[in-house]
DNA sequence: CTTGCTCCTCTAGTCGCTAGAGGATGTAGC
DNA sequence: GCTACATCCTCTAGCGACTAGAGGAGCAAG
């Protein structure tokens, strides 16, 4: 018979910690487990699949609720991908803003930091630029 | 006597919604303003300058406690200004790494995506790449 | 005088966990 | 068997930086 595995040891597996794991089964993103007499959960390999394809998403930073779809998806292999490949399509242009927007704030940061003589506040670059916009190279944001 | 403005005037004029203002007040990042006779906040021109520091701050993703350290600095302009210096190179190398990592899952998430062919869900690139890690192009994460 | 906007306070919710209390169970060494 | 110590259980509360909503009062225009 499968013995399963601790939710200690389906952490040491997966990567994922402990507590959430069990946060996971609360949400209903992973389901409840078997219990020991003991009441303690034990994990099958199906169980440690579900926490790869987990992990690997929120690596990938999809939310939980595009998680859940997206292991619905995976749950029913006949349907058409378009819904993915939306999700997919979605997060990458969410990523693809982010390193705009970060790319301008680097610019702006590096603008900053150059500027500072390490004298005192009172003629600090970095105070001068949060304190006025207009002193922004490109005050877009 | 100086008029000062309503919450909703200083909210307009800043671009820091109403709610977010008496936040501020309320974690004493702001000071509390004089009340009118019916208790309505008065805000003066030099709230105004602080919440244009603090937007400006949040704007180039500076956190609170970040915020609140740079404005006892602005409100003691003779000190030197190593700590504002470092609080702004801190949040560089934050910005720089986030760039890093976000980078590398835009070229994941495009490799999913490009990989997609539209058809069912059990052929689905995007489905299968976060099943398996092992079919990240770089999987360092 | 009524309509509709703004203001007040207070509480609770968001997201994805993380930390801690307080207690039961399991394992290893003696 | 006894004693540590790790691990497990449940439950509640906290994080950051707001945001939403309830329930009520004030204010300005028509």
């Amino acid at each position: 018979m499968p013995a399963g595995m601790t939710i200690g040891e389906a952490a040491r597996h997966s990567g994922v910690k402990v507590p959430t794991i069990r946060y996971y089964e609360q949400i209903e993103l992973l389901p409840a487990p078997a219990r020991s007499e003991t009441n303690r959960r034990h994990y099958e390999a199906a169980d440690l699949r579900r926490l790869a394809f987990i992990r690997h998403a929120r690596e990938l930073g999809f939310g939980i609720e595009a998680i859940r779809a997206l292991l619905t998806l995976q749950d029913n292999p006949s349907q058409p991908c378009a819904t993915a490949d939306a999700i997919a399509q979605a997060r990458l242009a969410d990523v693809v803003q982010r390193i705009r927007s970060l790319t301008a704030l680097k610019a702006e940061l590096e603008h900053m930091v150059e500027g500072c003589r390490h004298g005192k506040v009172c003629e600090c670059r970095v105070i001068e630029v949060l304190a006025d916009h207009d002193k922004c190279e490109h005050p877009h944001h």
